[in-house]
RNA sequence: GGAGAGAUGGCCGAGUCGGCUGAAGGCGCUCGCCUGCUAAGCGAGUGUACACUCAAAAGUGUACCGAGGGUUCGAAUCCCUCUCUCUCCGCCA
């Protein structure tokens, strides 16, 4: 949520900066209902303001047994009348402000290329190469079903199309990826683990910005007001919800394992064999709570501490910095991991690292304390994913893929696998 | 699912028959004084949001005692609804 006042008073710049993602949202309708807002709110204040003068008064009266004339009662009474029918009218103006503000996007930060789509995101880095191969690579469904250790046909008869069911080896990597992931940044980038509940209410949805937009990509519990969790970003970052942190206790690393649920309505179409486009998935996911002036080292960071995931696997990756119509509704900046792919031979997001600046906290109300400040001011919330799972599996599979149909595991899985080296 | 109790400031805790209660008292914290050091002691301060005045510093007003509504000239206090917490019973991995 953008700032009204900042709104206000920069209209031509925020103007600019929301048409840069293609976003042209007209401004001058919420400018004219803020002014009105500020109007009835002097209004009424000053009416509440006699009232409580006259509450006194009446009050001093009591005290001393004095009688109180009964035209000022009356004549209070009207005040309170004319409170009341104003109050409504606020109420309405107010749910309108904040109905336009929480559909109003993020404004890109100045690092951000200018674009229109994908196409124009830059490239930032390559790490590695791409696997070279003596015959064709397979692409992970074949690989997998071939081995039986993915098995589709029977995830679509339990739950439907795009659903997964693991097996043998392949729910065991699945797993040791994860406990991977998770060691290495809890051991080696001082994240705390963090299991949250998969399920969360309206109010948290919308303090990270799901809601109230998009609400068909998510999952709905049909008669009580959870949702599933599209991403441990939700969760996770609504820890602190409503909260005055201490300046010493930033910055705040969480990392979080939880599956991630996404309807994603239109999507099909797209992807569909295999893992890359499920409605279930599995996540690790890296989330900061920092001072603002820190937001940004902050990002390479934790950009950092996920290409560690791909590096210790031994991944070739491209890193791509998501031009201003590609980064999403609640980001200022976000980077995306790609991870190559042999079998369809394309580079495929596999985390997406983003520093939402204060966009979220303000919608969640996560503040911190600064030493010798007497306002309290909003952190810099940033999150990414420390990977997709399913997508490293994926790459994997497809990269340590040999001749026979069988896949070494990468050395770092080893542990993790019983000290099984290859999936055959 | 059933029965009961409760929700007040960073924490504990008081709020009488509704009336200067943003909220007593205590603890904590901050600054100052005092003091070989520490402790004790003394003094002052110590929530958030919005609006207005304003260059700023600051000031003024309004709102907030779990959330929402009602009664009343006036609600932390009375009434209703909801949420959450605790205790007991039932069910249960």
């Amino acid at each position: 949520m953008l700032d009204s006042k900042f709104i206000r008073d920069n209209i031509d710049l925020v103007k600019e900066k929301l048409s840069a993602r293609g976003s042209d949202v007209d401004l001058a309708p919420f400018i004219a209902i803020d002014a009105r807002r500020r109007e009835v709110l002097q209004e009424i204040e000053a009416l509440r303001a006699e009232r409580n003068r006259a509450s006194e008064e009446i009050a001093a009266l009591k005290k001393e047994r004095k009688e109180v004339d009964p035209a000022r009662f009356k004549e209070m009474k009207e005040v309170s009348g004319k409170i009341k029918a104003i109050e409504e009218g606020l109420k309405e103006i107010e749910q309108e402000t904040e109905n336009f503000l929480l559909t109003i996007p993020n404004m890109p930060h100045e690092s951000v290329p200018f674009g229109r789509s994908e196409e124009d995101n830059a490239e930032v880095r390559k790490w590695g190469e791409k696997p070279a191969f003596s015959f064709t690579p397979l692409e992970h469904f074949e690989l997998g079903e071939r081995l039986g250790i993915l098995d589709f046909e029977r995830a679509a008869k339990i739950a439907g199309a795009r659903f997964s069911l693991y097996k043998g080896a392949g729910a065991q990597l699945e797993r040791a990826l994860i406990n991977f992931m998770l060691d290495l940044h809890t051991r080696e980038h001082n994240y705390t683990e963090v299991l949250p509940p998969f399920m969360v209410n309206r109010t948290t949805m919308t303090g990270t910005g799901q809601l109230p937009k998009f609400e068909e990509d998510l999952f709905k519990i049909d008669g009580a007001d959870y949702f599933l969790i599209p991403t441990a970003e939700v969760p996770v970052t609504n820890i602190h919800q409503k909260e005055i942190l201490n300046q010493e206790d930033l910055p705040i690393f969480y990392t979080a394992y939880t599956p991630c649920f996404r309807s994603e309505a239109g999507s099909y179409g797209k992807d569909t064999r295999g893992l890359i486009r499920q409605h279930q998935f599995n996540k690790v996911e890296l989330v900061k709570f920092v001072e603002p002036e820190e937001s940004y080292a902050e990002l390479e960071g934790l950009l950092a501490n996920a290409e560690e995931v791909l590096k210790r696997l031994g991944l070739h990756y491209r890193v791509v910095n998501l031009c201003t119509g590609d980064v999403s509704f609640a980001a200022a900046k976000t980077y995306d991991l790609e991870v190559w792919l042999p079998g369809p031979g394309v580079y495929r997001e596999i985390s997406s690292c983003s520093n939402y600046e204060d966009f979220q906290a303000r919608r969640a109300g996560i503040r911190y304390r600064k030493k010798d400040a007497k306002k309290a001011a909003f952190v810099h919330t940033l999150n990414g994913s420390g990977l997709a799972v399913g997508r490293t599996l994926v790459a994997v599979l497809e990269s340590y893929q040999q001749e026979d149909g069988s896949v070494v595991v990468p050395e770092a899985l080893r542990p993790y696998m019983g000290g099984l080296e290859v999936i055959s």
